[in-house]
DNA sequence: GCCGAAG
DNA sequence: CTTCGGCAACGCAAG
DNA sequence: CTTGCG
């Protein structure tokens, strides 16, 4: 269970506030004489703090139980809980010494407990905090601890806590809802991360090169005046838009200097240093000060063209964006000074510095995450089963009203939906209700909408347009989606206007639109979110009425989640590349998959590029989808290193190449399905095409919302026919391991963590 | 850890 | 929504 | 030397 960034203190009661440890986060699982302390990455952690684990070994015979505590490894400085500072030097540390205890060099450590998951065979993790923490204070009794082993504070305070943490330069406090239950290996906002932050002026003294795939620049290199002496202060590179990297890297470019400014030798670098006349004065966010004076988790914030460069020292009680406390009123941090010049953001408009508490915070919770938090559990869940799914009724709990068998559609209704929405657009003032057989019906509305604007030779397109296509198009497109989660992206104003993905089902949907909860990623049972199932024609309805524009499927069913059944290639060209190229690449990707005995559909993405699908024998892992992709688009970017790449970044691609992408083969993104418009000038249809089709003068815009249900009448259905023939991977894997070995090799090396 | 880019 | 990748920092270990 | 970890 990991805290998300909290906004603010909340407010009212019902919550109990612990200080946020800066150590190692751990589960400690104790059986019998066994202990396993397990990071978040689920590495055991034991033979690094052996002291801990003889601590939590002892307990859980003391009390002749298995135990699991969540809490985390505090490096102890004078008897106190120090920082992450004072556990670097025996985080890796095999043995510490030779009979396998901390020496006296090596800075003691406790393990700070905050939660008991499993309390003998008591299972815990359902029960509310407050059972919890019952349990927990039962099991680790004040009046017996140990140097090694201690329960976590709490109090009922918040404000308290928070001024405490300010005064002892804690990292921030965690508030926890008492109500909650533990939720394994995932981010919850029933814990709020309430983090004491600091931020400041500095002055740039030089910029690094970037790395791959970033524009302009890498780092500023920030310093600090002490007296005359411009003090290094460490580097910062994130918190930048594109736009800002431009920017500031213009204003740098036209003040180069030939030594570095800095006092003393200049910083060391992992890329290559530039230095600059110390002019320009930046606002940097961050988390603190490390112990030998540089920036720990520094965030750019804007430029400070109003402060003079001499002017700017380290500060010791940098002005902190303080979380509103109850009848409080946030402190403005940039009441120094007149607000940073940043760009407005999406929201309001507000300078950055005047209010950075809720940079962050509100609108980002859900992406703070990283690779070192997928916990230990997350990654001992990999190979459970993870799509438990439970159908839900939408009223009480009798059976789903069926709307057809998901998949099928008759002709009738087909026909019938097409003339009702006809008439509601053009007669009925744009707002009605469908029948839709069988007792199913479907509110629709704002069919006169314009969703997608003229295109020269055409007419401007509207919700009702799409409607009728997806209604017309449903007996070929339903089997494809049957039984798929839907991922929507929602156009509610139309193709120009802002957009927004949604994968959790919006509020009650209407009878007979199917819903079922389908776990998001590899968590257990009690992370399942209710997600929109394709299959029939009510729910495909309802997500046009909602303002989906594509169809975007998953590539598993309900029931096989880990076996996706088709892997996709994508080929995407850049800006400057022409559909030309798109269509050599296809053909280049073609010869490799007869090369490799493999078998493949063709259609058009609906927007500029191709979509080359596999389709798979059933039981085919997520993994081995994804490789089969990873090792056919590999091999033709090497051979066609002109045309082809591999490289995601967009900014790393030439602008003339075509993009071959395989990693649309992942949890959580989907490619547009089959007969799916797309979001594009004149509604654009991702089309099957029959190889023999890829042609010089082949016209992707040429299939349309309009053009595209004739074409089908007069062609059949390609689609069926092509996705029969599936593709078993075990052979490919085998041959590619023994006989022409990976192309690259890099598919099998490890993600990168943080 | 942080953030922005991208689908 | 979700994932990816670039950025910080630092001491240590593994290849 | 680079890379991965926390």
């Amino acid at each position: 269970m990991l805290a998300a960034v909290g906004p603010a203190m909340p407010r009212g009661s019902g919550w109990t506030f612990e200080p946020k440890y800066d150590g190692i986060r751990v589960l400690a699982v104790a059986s019998g004489r066994d202990v396993l302390l397990l990071s978040r990455n689920g590495n055991d952690k034991s033979a690094q703090f052996p002291e801990i684990a003889d601590a939590v070994r002892a307990l859980a015979i003391r009390r002749a139980r298995p135990l699991v505590i969540d809490g985390e490894i505090v490096g102890l400085r004078q008897g106190r809980l120090g920082r992450f500072q004072d556990l670097q030097g025996r985080i890796h540390r095999r043995a510490t010494t030779h009979d396998g205890h901390p020496d006296e060099d090596t800075t003691p450590a406790t393990l700070v407990a905050f939660d008991l998951l499993t309390d003998d065979d008591v299972v815990l993790v359902h029960e509310p905090w407050t059972t919890r923490r019952r349990h927990l204070e039962a099991l680790i009794r004040t009046d017996e601890q140990v140097p090694a082993l201690r329960l976590g504070e709490t109090s009922a305070d918040g404000t308290a806590m928070l001024a405490a943490a300010r005064r002892q330069q804690w990292e921030g406090v965690i508030a926890k809802r008492t109500d909650a239950a533990y939720e394994m290996g995932q981010r919850s906002h029933a814990w709020l991360k309430l983090k004491v932050e600091h931020e400041q002026e500095f002055v740039v003294g030089g910029y690094t090169d970037p790395r791959r795939g970033r524009p302009f620049f890498g780092a500023l290199l920030l310093g600090h005046y002490v007296g005359t002496d411009l003090v290094y202060a460490g580097s910062c590179g994130g918190g930048f838009t594109d736009d800002e990297l431009r920017a500031v890297f213009h204003r740098l470019r036209a003040i180069p200097r030939q030594h570095a400014p800095f006092a003393g030798a200049p910083p060391r670098t992992r890329e290559r240093a530039h230095w600059v006349t110390p002019q320009l004065v930046v606002q940097v966010r961050f988390n603190e000060w490390t112990a030998d004076g540089k920036l720990r988790q520094p965030i750019y914030l804007g430029l400070r063209d109003d402060v003079d460069p001499r002017q700017v020292h380290r500060e010791t009680e940098s002005i902190q964006p303080t979380v509103a406390a109850p009848g409080a009123p946030s402190l403005p941090s940039g009441a120094t000074g007149p607000p940073v010049t940043r760009r407005a953001p999406r929201t309001e408009s507000r300078p950055a510095a005047a209010r950075p508490s809720d940079r962050g915070a509100s609108d980002r919770g859900a992406s703070d995450r990283g690779a070192s938090d997928r916990s230990a559990s997350n990654r001992s869940d990999a190979r459970t089963p993870r799509g438990v799914r439970r159908p839900i009724s939408p009223r009480g709990d009798g059976p789903r009203l069926m709307c057809g068998k998901p998949g099928r559609v008759s002709r009738a209704v087909v026909s019938g939906a097409v003339d009702q929405l006809d008439w509601i657009e053009h007669e009925g003032g744009g707002e009605g209700m469908l029948a839709l057989g069988a007792g199913c019906t479907l509110a629709v509305s704002r069919l006169g909408k314009v969703f997608f604007p003229a295109v020269p030779g055409g007419r401007p397109l509207t919700k009702g347009d799409l409607f009728r296509y997806y209604a017309s198009i449903a007996p070929y497109l339903l089997p494809t989606i049957a039984d798929r989660p839907l991922v929507l992206r929602r156009f509610p104003n139309g193709i120009t206007r802002p957009a927004f993905y949604q994968q959790r089902v919006p509020g009650p949907a209407p009878r007979g639109v199917r819903i079922e909860r389908v776990a998001a990623g590899k968590g257990p049972e009690s992370t399942a979110e209710p997600r929109l199932i394709g299959g029939d024609l009510v729910t495909l309805l309802y997500i046009v009425q909602l303002g989906a524009v594509s169809v975007d499927p998953w590539h598993a069913r309900v029931g096989s989640l880990d076996t996706p059944d088709y892997t996709i290639i994508d080929l995407d060209p850049g800006p400057r590349a022409t559909f030309r190229r798109v269509i050599d690449v296809a053909r280049w990707v073609k010869e490799e998959l007869d090369s490799r005995g493999l078998v493949a559909a063709l259609k058009t993405s609906g927007a500029t590029g191709l979509h080359v699908v596999l389709p798979l024998v059933s039981g085919t892992p997520e993994d081995a989808a994804r490789l089969v992709a990873e090792i056919v688009a590999t091999a033709v970017a090497e051979r066609h290193p002109r045309d082809a790449t591999v490289t995601r970044s967009v900014r790393a691609r030439g602008a003339a190449t075509v993009y071959v992408d395989y990693l649309q083969n992942i949890r959580g993104k989907t490619v547009a399905g089959v007969y799916s418009a797309r979001a594009r000038p004149g509604a654009t249809v991702s089309t099957p095409l029959d190889w023999a089709e890829l042609r010089d003068d082949l016209d992707p815009a040429a299939f349309t919302i309009e053009t595209v249900p004739e074409r089908v009448q007069r062609l059949g259905d390609l689609w069926a026919p092509a996705m029969r023939h599936r593709n078993d991977l075990a052979t490919l894997v085998d041959s590619t391991s023994a006989g022409h070995g990976h192309p690259s090799g890099h598919a099998h090396s490890p993600r990168r963590s943080a």
